[in-house]
DNA sequence: AACTGTGCCAACCGCAGTGCC
DNA sequence: AGGCACTGCGGTTGGCACAGT
Protein backbone atom coordinates (compact mmCIF):
# COMPACT_ATOMS: atom_id res chain seq x y z
CA UNK A 1 0.00 0.00 0.00
CA UNK A 2 1.60 3.25 -1.21
CA UNK A 3 1.74 6.36 0.60
CA UNK A 4 -1.49 8.56 0.93
CA UNK A 5 -1.29 11.69 -1.50
CA UNK A 6 -0.63 14.81 0.51
CA UNK A 7 -3.27 16.44 -0.96
CA UNK A 8 -6.55 16.06 -2.47
CA UNK A 9 -4.79 16.12 -6.40
CA UNK A 10 -8.24 16.47 -7.68
CA UNK A 11 -8.47 20.07 -6.62
CA UNK A 12 -5.00 21.30 -6.94
CA UNK A 13 -4.09 23.79 -9.33
CA UNK A 14 -0.75 22.61 -11.48
CA UNK A 15 1.51 24.30 -13.80
CA UNK A 16 3.23 27.89 -13.94
CA UNK A 17 2.03 30.14 -11.32
CA UNK A 18 0.10 33.41 -11.91
CA UNK A 19 1.03 37.13 -10.63
CA UNK A 20 -1.69 36.95 -8.44
CA UNK A 21 -0.63 33.70 -6.68
CA UNK A 22 2.86 34.87 -5.98
CA UNK A 23 1.48 37.80 -3.95
CA UNK A 24 -0.56 35.69 -1.99
CA UNK A 25 2.58 33.51 -1.02
CA UNK A 26 4.54 36.61 -0.50
CA UNK A 27 1.77 37.63 1.66
CA UNK A 28 1.12 34.51 3.73
CA UNK A 29 5.11 34.49 4.31
CA UNK A 30 5.33 38.18 5.33
CA UNK A 31 2.49 37.66 7.91
CA UNK A 32 2.82 34.12 9.12
CA UNK A 33 6.65 33.46 8.17
CA UNK A 34 7.96 30.12 6.71
CA UNK A 35 6.64 26.77 7.66
CA UNK A 36 3.72 25.12 8.04
CA UNK A 37 3.32 24.64 4.31
CA UNK A 38 0.47 22.05 4.27
CA UNK A 39 -1.96 25.48 5.77
CA UNK A 40 -0.46 27.62 2.71
CA UNK A 41 -3.17 26.84 0.55
CA UNK A 42 -6.05 27.20 2.74
CA UNK A 43 -4.80 30.74 4.86
CA UNK A 44 -3.39 32.26 1.48
CA UNK A 45 -6.56 31.31 -0.31
CA UNK A 46 -4.70 29.21 -3.07
CA UNK A 47 -5.84 25.97 -4.71
CA UNK A 48 -2.07 24.58 -4.46
CA UNK A 49 -0.45 21.46 -2.91
CA UNK A 50 1.35 22.64 0.32
CA UNK A 51 4.31 21.44 -1.15
CA UNK A 52 3.87 23.09 -4.39
CA UNK A 53 3.95 26.71 -2.57
CA UNK A 54 6.67 25.68 -0.74
CA UNK A 55 8.64 24.85 -4.17
CA UNK A 56 7.53 28.02 -5.43
CA UNK A 57 8.47 30.15 -2.58
CA UNK A 58 11.87 28.48 -2.19
CA UNK A 59 13.05 28.33 -5.94
CA UNK A 60 11.79 31.52 -7.14
CA UNK A 61 9.88 33.94 -4.58
CA UNK A 62 12.61 34.10 -2.05
CA UNK A 63 13.59 37.72 -1.96
CA UNK A 64 17.75 36.56 -1.62
CA UNK A 65 17.71 34.99 -4.98
CA UNK A 66 20.44 35.74 -7.58
CA UNK A 67 19.01 36.41 -10.87
CA UNK A 68 22.35 36.02 -12.79
CA UNK A 69 23.80 33.71 -14.72
CA UNK A 70 26.55 31.73 -12.68
CA UNK A 71 29.77 32.48 -12.47
CA UNK A 72 33.06 30.95 -13.29
CA UNK A 73 34.31 30.63 -9.90
CA UNK A 74 30.30 29.19 -9.24
CA UNK A 75 30.81 26.77 -12.04
CA UNK A 76 34.31 25.57 -10.47
CA UNK A 77 32.09 25.50 -6.67
CA UNK A 78 29.87 23.33 -8.00
CA UNK A 79 32.30 21.24 -10.12
CA UNK A 80 34.56 20.49 -6.87
CA UNK A 81 31.75 20.22 -4.46
CA UNK A 82 30.22 17.48 -6.81
CA UNK A 83 33.31 15.57 -7.31
CA UNK A 84 33.53 15.83 -3.30
CA UNK A 85 29.58 14.91 -1.94
CA UNK A 86 28.36 14.18 -5.39
CA UNK A 87 24.84 14.96 -6.39
CA UNK A 88 23.70 16.66 -3.23
CA UNK A 89 22.24 19.55 -4.54
CA UNK A 90 20.73 21.07 -1.29
CA UNK A 91 24.57 20.84 0.21
CA UNK A 92 25.96 22.61 -2.45
CA UNK A 93 23.57 25.08 -2.64
CA UNK A 94 23.86 26.00 0.74
CA UNK A 95 27.76 27.17 -0.44
CA UNK A 96 26.21 29.29 -3.11
CA UNK A 97 24.51 31.97 -1.53
CA UNK A 98 21.35 33.03 -3.78
CA UNK A 99 21.10 29.54 -5.76
CA UNK A 100 18.76 26.96 -4.94
CA UNK A 101 19.51 22.83 -5.10
CA UNK A 102 16.85 23.39 -8.52
CA UNK A 103 19.42 26.11 -9.67
CA UNK A 104 22.54 24.13 -9.21
CA UNK A 105 20.63 20.98 -10.42
CA UNK A 106 19.70 22.41 -13.52
CA UNK A 107 23.00 24.34 -14.33
CA UNK A 108 24.84 20.99 -13.76
CA UNK A 109 22.87 18.92 -16.26
CA UNK A 110 22.44 21.56 -18.72
CA UNK A 111 25.75 23.49 -18.77
CA UNK A 112 28.45 21.50 -16.58
CA UNK A 113 27.73 18.16 -17.45
CA UNK A 114 28.72 18.62 -21.41
CA UNK A 115 31.01 21.04 -20.62
CA UNK A 116 33.19 18.56 -18.33
CA UNK A 117 32.66 16.26 -20.88
CA UNK A 118 34.06 18.07 -23.49
CA UNK A 119 36.67 18.53 -21.62
CA UNK A 120 37.27 14.80 -21.56
CA UNK A 121 36.26 14.28 -18.27
CA UNK A 122 33.49 11.94 -16.87
CA UNK A 123 31.02 14.32 -15.14
CA UNK A 124 29.50 11.39 -12.62
CA UNK A 125 33.38 9.92 -11.75
CA UNK A 126 35.32 12.78 -12.57
CA UNK A 127 37.49 10.48 -14.17
CA UNK A 128 39.75 11.41 -17.55
CA UNK A 129 36.71 9.82 -20.11
CA UNK A 130 40.05 7.65 -21.38
CA UNK A 131 40.82 5.78 -18.81
CA UNK A 132 37.17 4.70 -17.73
CA UNK A 133 37.18 3.37 -21.64
CA UNK A 134 40.70 1.66 -20.54
CA UNK A 135 38.74 -0.14 -17.87
CA UNK A 136 35.96 -0.95 -19.59
CA UNK A 137 37.14 -3.24 -22.28
CA UNK A 138 40.85 -2.26 -22.06
CA UNK A 139 40.37 -0.58 -24.83
CA UNK A 140 43.38 2.17 -25.88
CA UNK A 141 42.76 4.69 -26.80
CA UNK A 142 44.16 6.12 -29.05
CA UNK A 143 45.70 9.96 -29.48
CA UNK A 144 43.16 10.82 -32.14
CA UNK A 145 40.24 8.88 -30.75
CA UNK A 146 41.18 10.98 -27.34
CA UNK A 147 41.34 14.04 -29.22
CA UNK A 148 37.97 13.67 -30.97
CA UNK A 149 36.20 12.74 -27.20
CA UNK A 150 37.08 15.65 -26.12
CA UNK A 151 36.23 17.55 -28.73
CA UNK A 152 38.08 19.59 -28.25
CA UNK A 153 42.36 19.12 -28.78
CA UNK A 154 43.01 16.53 -26.10
CA UNK A 155 44.67 18.87 -23.61
CA UNK A 156 43.01 17.50 -20.89
CA UNK A 157 43.37 14.21 -21.86
CA UNK A 158 47.50 14.69 -22.06
CA UNK A 159 47.15 16.79 -18.76
CA UNK A 160 45.72 13.47 -17.42
CA UNK A 161 47.62 11.37 -18.65
CA UNK A 162 51.00 13.18 -17.80
CA UNK A 163 49.64 13.42 -14.12
CA UNK A 164 49.08 9.89 -14.18
CA UNK A 165 52.89 9.45 -15.63
CA UNK A 166 53.86 11.28 -12.63
CA UNK A 167 51.82 9.42 -10.34
CA UNK A 168 52.40 5.78 -11.27
CA UNK A 169 56.02 6.90 -10.82
CA UNK A 170 55.92 7.78 -7.33
CA UNK A 171 54.13 4.36 -6.08
CA UNK A 172 55.27 4.68 -2.78
CA UNK A 173 53.77 7.33 -2.89
CA UNK A 174 50.48 6.09 -4.13
CA UNK A 175 50.68 3.18 -1.51
CA UNK A 176 50.61 4.78 1.48
CA UNK A 177 49.12 8.32 1.92
CA UNK A 178 51.40 8.68 5.34
CA UNK A 179 54.33 8.40 2.93
CA UNK A 180 52.49 10.98 0.23
CA UNK A 181 51.85 13.46 2.41
CA UNK A 182 55.58 13.19 3.69
CA UNK A 183 56.45 13.57 -0.01
CA UNK A 184 54.25 16.21 -0.85
CA UNK A 185 55.89 19.40 -2.18
CA UNK A 186 55.19 22.68 -0.28
CA UNK A 187 51.91 24.00 -1.18
CA UNK A 188 51.20 27.55 -1.99
CA UNK A 189 49.93 29.27 1.56
CA UNK A 190 49.08 26.55 4.16
CA UNK A 191 49.72 22.37 4.79
CA UNK A 192 48.53 19.83 3.25
CA UNK A 193 46.97 18.78 6.26
CA UNK A 194 45.31 22.11 6.84
CA UNK A 195 44.26 21.12 2.88
CA UNK A 196 42.75 17.93 4.05
CA UNK A 197 41.51 19.16 7.12
CA UNK A 198 39.37 21.47 5.15
CA UNK A 199 38.36 19.00 2.77
CA UNK A 200 36.82 16.75 5.56
CA UNK A 201 35.45 19.83 7.40
CA UNK A 202 33.54 20.97 3.80
CA UNK A 203 32.40 17.00 3.64
CA UNK A 204 31.71 16.43 7.13
CA UNK A 205 29.89 19.78 7.20
CA UNK A 206 27.61 18.70 3.73
CA UNK A 207 27.11 15.40 5.75
CA UNK A 208 25.11 16.93 8.26
CA UNK A 209 27.95 16.44 10.77
CA UNK A 210 28.55 19.04 13.23
CA UNK A 211 32.30 20.06 13.00
CA UNK A 212 34.45 19.61 14.90
CA UNK A 213 35.79 22.05 17.52
CA UNK A 214 39.50 21.68 16.30
CA UNK A 215 38.14 21.48 12.72
CA UNK A 216 37.02 25.19 12.72
CA UNK A 217 39.89 26.10 14.79
CA UNK A 218 41.92 24.36 11.98
CA UNK A 219 39.75 26.62 9.71
CA UNK A 220 40.09 30.35 11.83
CA UNK A 221 44.52 29.49 11.59
CA UNK A 222 44.09 29.50 8.02
CA UNK A 223 45.90 32.12 6.39
CA UNK A 224 44.01 35.64 6.31
CA UNK A 225 43.98 35.79 2.82
CA UNK A 226 42.60 33.05 2.19
CA UNK A 227 40.20 33.55 5.35
CA UNK A 228 38.57 36.35 4.07
CA UNK A 229 35.81 37.27 5.78
CA UNK A 230 33.76 39.09 3.60
CA UNK A 231 30.74 37.18 4.37
CA UNK A 232 27.66 38.80 3.63
CA UNK A 233 25.03 36.15 2.87
CA UNK A 234 21.48 37.01 2.65
CA UNK A 235 20.31 33.54 2.24
CA UNK A 236 17.59 31.98 4.50
CA UNK A 237 18.76 28.57 3.96
CA UNK A 238 20.09 27.75 7.19
CA UNK A 239 23.74 26.33 7.76
CA UNK A 240 24.94 29.10 5.77
CA UNK A 241 28.46 28.99 4.06
CA UNK A 242 28.70 31.81 2.74
CA UNK A 243 30.03 33.47 0.14
CA UNK A 244 32.61 34.52 -1.98
CA UNK A 245 34.72 31.99 -0.01
CA UNK A 246 35.58 29.79 -2.53
CA UNK A 247 35.34 31.99 -5.18
CA UNK A 248 38.47 33.78 -5.40
CA UNK A 249 41.49 31.69 -6.02
CA UNK A 250 39.25 29.51 -8.12
CA UNK A 251 39.47 31.46 -10.55
CA UNK A 252 43.10 29.94 -10.92
CA UNK A 253 41.37 26.36 -10.89
CA UNK A 254 41.76 23.95 -14.29
CA UNK A 255 38.49 21.33 -13.89
CA UNK A 256 41.38 18.56 -13.79
CA UNK A 257 41.87 19.51 -10.85
CA UNK A 258 38.90 18.13 -9.55
CA UNK A 259 39.57 14.57 -11.21
CA UNK A 260 39.08 11.50 -8.95
CA UNK A 261 41.61 8.68 -9.65
CA UNK A 262 41.08 4.88 -9.50
CA UNK A 263 42.40 4.07 -6.33
CA UNK A 264 41.94 5.25 -2.79
CA UNK A 265 43.30 3.70 0.26
CA UNK A 266 42.19 3.20 3.50
CA UNK A 267 44.01 3.04 6.60
CA UNK A 268 42.53 0.26 8.80
CA UNK A 269 44.55 -0.24 12.18
CA UNK A 270 47.96 0.38 10.39
CA UNK A 271 46.91 -1.82 7.12
CA UNK A 272 46.31 -1.22 4.16
CA UNK A 273 43.04 -1.93 2.62
CA UNK A 274 42.93 -0.95 -1.32
CA UNK A 275 38.96 0.43 -2.18
CA UNK A 276 37.69 0.59 -5.31
CA UNK A 277 36.91 4.89 -5.90
CA UNK A 278 33.55 4.01 -8.21
CA UNK A 279 31.20 3.96 -5.10
CA UNK A 280 28.97 6.92 -5.13
CA UNK A 281 30.28 9.77 -2.93
CA UNK A 282 27.33 9.00 -0.95
CA UNK A 283 28.23 5.89 -0.21
CA UNK A 284 31.52 6.77 0.88
CA UNK A 285 30.81 9.87 2.75
CA UNK A 286 27.86 8.24 4.60
CA UNK A 287 30.13 5.36 5.39
CA UNK A 288 30.92 3.82 8.23
CA UNK A 289 34.14 2.77 7.53
CA UNK A 290 34.80 6.58 7.70
CA UNK A 291 37.83 6.31 10.23
CA UNK A 292 40.79 8.10 10.99
CA UNK A 293 43.34 9.81 10.26
CA UNK A 294 41.88 10.25 6.94
CA UNK A 295 38.37 9.05 6.05
CA UNK A 296 38.23 7.59 2.12
CA UNK A 297 36.60 10.18 1.24
CA UNK A 298 40.01 12.25 1.82
CA UNK A 299 42.11 10.12 0.68
CA UNK A 300 42.80 11.78 -2.67
CA UNK A 301 45.27 10.87 -5.12
CA UNK A 302 47.97 12.84 -5.90
CA UNK A 303 46.18 15.23 -8.76
CA UNK A 304 43.89 16.23 -5.65
CA UNK A 305 46.49 16.83 -3.17
CA UNK A 306 48.60 18.48 -5.56
CA UNK A 307 44.92 20.78 -6.01
CA UNK A 308 45.88 23.63 -4.21
CA UNK A 309 43.07 24.31 -2.28
CA UNK A 310 42.94 27.58 -2.44
CA UNK A 311 39.73 28.10 -1.72
CA UNK A 312 38.17 30.87 0.56
CA UNK A 313 36.56 28.92 3.16
CA UNK A 314 35.12 31.26 5.22
CA UNK A 315 32.37 28.90 6.78
CA UNK A 316 29.33 30.30 9.30
CA UNK A 317 28.28 27.66 11.57
CA UNK A 318 24.93 27.44 13.33
C1' DA B 1 6.40 30.87 -43.19
C1' DA B 2 6.34 26.35 -41.38
C1' DC B 3 8.44 22.74 -39.31
C1' DT B 4 11.92 20.44 -36.45
C1' DG B 5 15.48 20.12 -33.09
C1' DT B 6 17.69 21.76 -29.00
C1' DG B 7 18.41 24.15 -24.69
C1' DC B 8 16.72 25.70 -20.67
C1' DC B 9 14.17 26.10 -16.50
C1' DA B 10 10.07 25.80 -13.63
C1' DA B 11 7.41 22.49 -11.70
C1' DC B 12 6.07 17.82 -10.51
C1' DC B 13 6.63 13.30 -8.41
C1' DG B 14 8.01 9.85 -5.34
C1' DC B 15 10.74 8.74 -1.67
C1' DA B 16 13.46 9.38 2.65
C1' DG B 17 14.18 11.61 6.98
C1' DT B 18 12.37 13.49 11.10
C1' DG B 19 9.45 14.61 14.85
C1' DC B 20 5.33 13.91 17.31
C1' DC B 21 1.76 11.23 19.38
C1' DA C 1 7.57 0.55 18.73
C1' DG C 2 4.76 1.91 15.20
C1' DG C 3 1.89 5.01 12.60
C1' DC C 4 1.18 9.41 10.81
C1' DA C 5 2.06 14.08 9.09
C1' DC C 6 5.19 17.20 7.50
C1' DT C 7 9.37 18.70 5.28
C1' DG C 8 13.08 18.36 2.18
C1' DC C 9 15.63 16.17 -1.47
C1' DG C 10 16.92 14.46 -6.03
C1' DG C 11 15.38 12.72 -10.44
C1' DT C 12 12.47 13.61 -14.11
C1' DT C 13 9.28 15.93 -17.14
C1' DG C 14 6.54 19.55 -19.61
C1' DG C 15 6.55 23.34 -22.13
C1' DC C 16 8.38 27.61 -23.75
C1' DA C 17 11.92 30.11 -26.50
C1' DC C 18 15.04 30.14 -29.88
C1' DA C 19 17.96 28.49 -33.74
C1' DG C 20 18.42 25.96 -37.77
C1' DT C 21 16.59 23.96 -42.00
Amino acid sequence: MGRPPCCDKTNVKKGPWTAEEDARILSYVSTHGLGKWTDVPKKAGLKRCGKSCRLRYMNYLRPDLKRESFSPQEENMIVFLHATIGSRWSTIAQYMPGRTDNDVKNYWNTKLKKKLVQEGIDPITHKPISEIMLTLGGVQPSRTSATNETGKNGRISCLNRDLKNVFMSRSDSVLDPMVAIQNMPETSGYDLLTQLQAIRLVADVSNGATPMPEMTTVLSELPQQICTSTSTCTSTAAPVADSTRIGNAADDLNWSDFLVDDIIMCIDDGRHKEVSSTPSTREVIGSSTYMDPMPPSLLLDRHELDFNFDFDLDLDFP
